[in-house]
This record gives structure tokens, C-alpha cells and sequence, in this order.
DNA sequence: GCCGTTTTCGGCCCGACTGTTTTCAGTCG
């Protein structure tokens, strides 16, 4: 299997964390970690790009160096320098730089005052009161260390949906290619496009003498076989994710796939309900006593004990089986359903796209409307918007509009919700805008009061619109902050004004249960890429996959509106 | 390490906060 974009970015990213606690410059570093983000982001193969002698060099950010070591990855896997560093810098060190607070120099300091090399043996040390005796380490950091350490062991095995769709693609499109194989899908989690997830589930459909498992165990891409049998074998890949592959008949097919997609709750719920109508439903079908009644199908197996087709999304054992069994499962937001984006970034602020690229990408994708949203000034790392610059930006989308037909680009603005809860902009230059995204991108650690009055202040404003990423998480990386999201979605009913589903995939910020809340509460949701680059469109495909999870229909999202029904909504929060 | 030149070396990412200081280093977005 080939090398894939992903393993050659991890590779640059990993080279860039270890220089980082070597001290390096930091503009080599940038070039690294920017180079991986290109590589990571491409829509194409750089093996591909490689083996047809294509120039890599003319890539963004890659130059004569970073191409020949791509070359030195695709052809070798790794490459010389990573080599070095790794035997300079122990293994378990660059992970110290995923708990929050620490950065390289902390990090070099806790190695070398203390010998700490990995999570747990830091979260001992700060246990054990030794971090703050180094100097610079106080007992406030030895305490946050303590909780960040506590918080990240809980839940590193898992990975982000992103990760995981990104890992199981090409690994499916391997298996369906093996002579044999007539189906070859996603199960598990991923199926259920759960934020993270832990093991790849896979399935296939296969003839019994297909070589499937065979020629999996034996991938390129495999670092280690846990098991391997007749009918399923389990792997760890060389990026360090298990999967687990089945392969099973084509007329127990429906069967199986739903019993490895789950969830177990979901499973277990289903068989009690055949047990009562004594059938019994295992991963070869459902059975009347010895007879097979259903299975190639999941819609036969649901119709054999009386409900019909539920969504894997709605796969959790949370209310989706009495609502099959009384007919009112919702019908689920689809992608197709989007009519435009309500948060995107260009390069006038931290994006990379023109206004122009970004226009062009959106309508190419079928949407008749793109608000731009750039940063406001507070956050100047992001080359935030003053209201000057923000003016110009105005008239340029004004004058852009002029040429367009059938496609609007709606003026926005990303401003920063200020610790006090006023908007980083003034009214003066927010009123001529179609909408006002407000976010929390500071001071995420207020107390739970604080931090909810300062968002219910910013939602007073009369130009406030939507409310970006609510709640500032990243996934494994940062907690959400302290919130009352029911008293802010409140709010937002009373003032006409909307939440924001962040599609990113280190966000995907609502959460699934608060996307049901938002339902609950009459809060339309508005499902976003906060693209920073035409290909970060595709991410609204996990957004959408959360808002199913929250079970989410068309109605329920703002930006599946046409641009005539959207234009109202926008203007009765800005009056 | 890349880029763009006034073509071969200097600029690239900056403001605010926190905790630890006694004037600032480290981290974050």
C-alpha cells in the first residue's frame, strides 16, 4: 500500500516537535510544521507526485531541501534526520508537548531537572510536589500540570473522527480490490461518526476463498498483527491505530454490519426486543429457532423485529429505538442539504485562499452563498481585521457581488468576544455588515459564571449573530471551557440569534447532546468549515456527522436555508 | 527551512496573559 500524504506530514511534524525541544530555530521549525500541513492538506498524492517526477518544489512552503527529503520519506519511510533526532531527543519527550501549559522550553527543562520522559512519569513527578523545585515551576503550574496530565490519560488512545476517516479510506479501497471481495465498509465508531475513535472497525463481503485477511495482514502498512484467523484479524498500523478487520459472507452481510457497527447498547437493545418476539439476532442474522430469516440487509434485520431503518448516527441506545417502533425517527441532515457557510476565513486574516479562490470554491461545491469572516484585531497572531481593513474588505465583496449571478458572498466578520463580553469591533463597522460571528478565543479558564455572563453580554449586542465554536474545545487537547450552554441557547431563542457547529475536525464544537439541546431549545444551528483553505470544505462532512448524531434535520440547520429564507433570519438579530 | 529579491541574505509572528519574577520568560491563539 502506498505511502500515504498523512504518514509523510507526521513525519515533518514529528521532526518539527523535536526540534522545537532542541531549541532550533523556530523559522525551521515553522517550515516543518507548515510543510506538513501542505502535504497533510493536498488533495493529491505526493507518491503519486513523486513517482511521475512531478516538481515539488513548487508547492507552497516546499523548497529543494523539503522535496528531497519527501523523495527520502516516500522512498524509505522515514528519513536521515528524524533518524538523529530521535536518538537525541528519547522517545515519550515530544509527547510532553500535547499537555496544555507545556511548550519546549518546560518541557526540556522537566527532562533534563527531573529525567521525565513521558505523561505518566510527569504526572508522578507533579504528584510527588518535585516540578515546582525546578526554577520558572511555581506550585500554580505544578498544579496545572497535575490536572492536564490527570485529563490527557484518560482518553489518549483515542483519535479524531478526521484521523480515523482519513486512515480507513484508502485501506478500504485496498480491501474491495482483493479478488474475492464484492463490499468493503466502515463499521464501528466511525460508522457512528463519533467524535474519536478508538479501533478501525472494518467489514468485508467476500467469498469464502478470498484471499482478504491474507493480503491485509501482509499491507506495507501494518507495523504488527495482533490476531489473524479465518474470518477477522486484528492489526496495528505503522501511524500506531488498531484495526480490526471481519469478513463475512454476502448474505450474512447486513447483519454483520450492524452488529460491528453497534453501539453495544444499541445491540443489546435490539436483541431484547427480538427476544420478545423469540427471535434471536446475532452477526449472521436474525433466526426463528434454526431458521434464517433476515441478515443480508440491516433494513431486514430492523424489519424482522418491527422498526425500520434507524441511522448508524443514531446508534447509542438514546431514544432511537422507541422512536423506529413509533415511526418518528428524524429524517437526518445530509450534506446536500447545505446551501453555503456561514464562517470562512481568507488570507486577510490567517486563511490562505484569496477572497476570490474561496468564492470560486464554495460555488464549485454547489453553495449559493459564503459569509467571510476574518479575524477582528484583537487577536493579532491571526493578522485580525482593524475597521479599516475591514471596510476595504466590504467594498471589495460588495464590488465581487456585482459580478457574480446566482451566487452572493455575504459580508462577516469572526470578531473576538472580549473578557468583559463586549465585541472587539465597534458597532460602527459591525452595522454594515449581513452577520457577526462572535467567539471566545481568550481567558477559556473563567469560572463557569463569569464566562457565561461575558458570552450572554456579547449576545446583547444588536449586531450579534451566531456563535462561533461555543465552547472552545479541542479535541484531546483542550477541555471546553466552563459554560451554562441551556442559559446561553436561551438566549439566543429570545434574541433571534443562532449557534455554531464547528466543523473542524480538532473541534467539532457543538457537541452531539448539545446539538439535541439546541433542538430542543428552537436554536437553528449553523453547521461550519471556519475554512482556512478551499480543501477545508470537505471538513463540513464531519460537521455534518455530529449534527446527525444530534439527531438534526434540515430544518434544524440555519445554512440549509436558501439565501432568500437565510437573509431575514440574519437581519432580525442586527436590527 | 522557505522566499524573494534592490539576486544571495535578511525577514519570517505578535499581543496578551500567567506565574514567576523584581523586570521577564514561557505559552497560547
Amino acid at each position: 500500500m502506498p505511502t500515504q500524504n498523512a504518514e509523510i506530514a507526521a513525519v515533518f511534524t514529528e521532526i518539527a516537535d523535536l526540534l522545537e525541544i532542541e531549541g532550533a530555530n523556530p523559522f525551521r521549525i515553522h517550515a516543518y510544521r507548515n510543510a506538513a500541513r501542505t502535504i497533510g492538506e493536498l488533495g493529491r498524492s505526493v507518491q503519486a507526485m513523486v513517482a511521475k517526477g512531478d516538481d515539488l518544489d513548487a508547492l507552497p512552503g516546499i523548497g529543494a531541501d523539503l522535496a528531497a527529503k519527501i523523495g527520502e520519506v516516500v522512498r524509505t519511510g522515514s528519513c536521515a534526520l528524524l533518524g538523529r533526532l530521535r536518538k537525541e531527543v528519547p522517545p515519550g519527550v515530544a509527547e510532553l508537548l500535547k499537555v496544555p501549559g507545556l511548550g519546549p522550553k518546560r518541557v526540556r527543562a522537566l527532562h533534563h531537572e527531573l529525567g521525565v520522559q513521558t505523561i505518566e512519569q510527569l504526572h508522578r513527578a507533579a504528584q510527588e510536589g518535585r516540578v515546582q523545585t525546578i526554577p520558572g515551576f511555581g506550585p500554580k503550574t505544578q498544579q496545572a500540570i497535575l490536572e492536564a496530565t490527570a485529563a490527557h490519560r484518560h482518553d489518549e488512545r483515542r483519535v479524531p473522527i478526521g484521523v480515523a476517516a482519513q486512515a480507513a479510506e484508502p485501506l478500504l479501497a485496498a480491501l474491495a480490490s482483493v479478488p474475492g471481495a464484492l463490499r468493503a465498509v466502515a463499521a464501528g465508531s466511525l460508522r457512528r461518526r463519533r467524535e474519536t475513535v478508538g479501533d478501525l472497525d472494518l467489514l468485508v463481503a467476500a467469498s469464502g476463498d478470498s484471499p482478504v485477511i491474507d493480503r491485509f495482514i501482509h499491507s506495507q502498512d501494518v507495523r504488527q498483527v495482533l490476531a489473524s484467523g479465518s474470518t477477522k484479524a486484528s492489526v496495528v498500523l505503522r501511524g500506531g491505530l488498531q484495526v480490526d478487520l471481519r469478513v463475512t459472507p454476502s448474505e450474512s452481510f447486513g447483519a454483520a454490519w450492524l452488529h460491528f457497527t453497534g453501539s453495544k447498547a444499541h445491540n443489546i437493545a435490539l436483541r431484547r426486543m427480538a427476544q420478545e418476539k423469540v427471535l434471536k439476532i446475532n452477526e449472521y442474522g436474525v433466526f426463528r429457532g434454526r431458521e434464517r430469516i433476515a441478515g443480508d440487509t440491516e433494513e431486514s434485520v430492523y424489519r424482522a423485529v418491527g422498526l425500520s431503518y434507524i441511522e448508524p448516527e443514531l446508534r447509542e441506545d438514546r431514544g432511537e429505538i422507541e422512536a423506529a417502533r413509533q415511526g418518528r425517527l428524524p429524517l437526518l441532515v445530509q450534506l446536500a442539504d447545505l446551501r453555503g457557510d456561514l464562517h470562512v476565513h481568507t488570507r486577510e486574516s490567517d486563511g490562505r485562499g484569496s477572497l476570490e479562490a474561496m468564492a470560486a470554491a464554495a460555488r464549485e461545491r454547489g453553495f449559493a452563498y459564503l459569509a467571510i469572516t476574518e479575524h477582528s484585531r484583537r487577536l493579532a497572531m491571526a493578522r485580525g481585521v482593524d475597521p479599516v481593513r475591514l471596510a476595504k474588505q466590504i467594498d471589495r465583496i460588495d464590488r465581487l457581488n456585482e459580478q457574480m449571478r446566482g451566487f452572493t458572498l455575504l459580508k462577516g466578520i469572526e470578531v473576538d468576544i472580549l473578557d468583559d463580553g463586549t465585541l472587539d469591533l465597534p458597532d460602527s463597522i459591525l452595522q454594515r455588515l449581513d452577520l457577526v460571528v462572535g467567539a471566545v478565543h481568550s481567558r477559556l479558564d473563567l469560572p463557569r459564571a463569569k464566562q457565561t455572563a461575558r458570552v450572554l453580554r456579547a449576545m446583547d449586542s444588536r449586531h450579534f449573530t451566531l456563535l462561533a465554536h461555543p465552547t472552545g474545545r479541542l479535541l484531546g487537547e483542550r477541555p471546553a471551557c466552563e459554560i451554562d450552554l441551556l442559559h446561553v441557547l436561551r438566549k439566543a431563542h429570545e434574541r433571534g440569534c443562532f449557534v455554531e457547529l464547528n466543523a473542524q475536525p480538532q473541534r467539532l464544537d457543538l457537541v452531539d447532546t448539545a446539538c439535541q439541546m439546541a433542538k430542543a431549545e428552537g436554536v437553528l444551528v449553523s453547521i461550519d468549515s471556519d475554512a482556512h483553505s478551499a480543501l477545508d470544505f470537505d471538513h463540513l462532512q464531519l460537521g455534518i456527522g455530529q449534527a446527525r448524531r444530534g439527531w438534526l434535520e434540515k430544518a434544524d440547520v440555519l445554512n440549509a436555508r436558501s439565501l432568500e429564507e437565510l437573509r431575514p433570519l440574519l437581519a432580525r438579530t442586527m436590527g
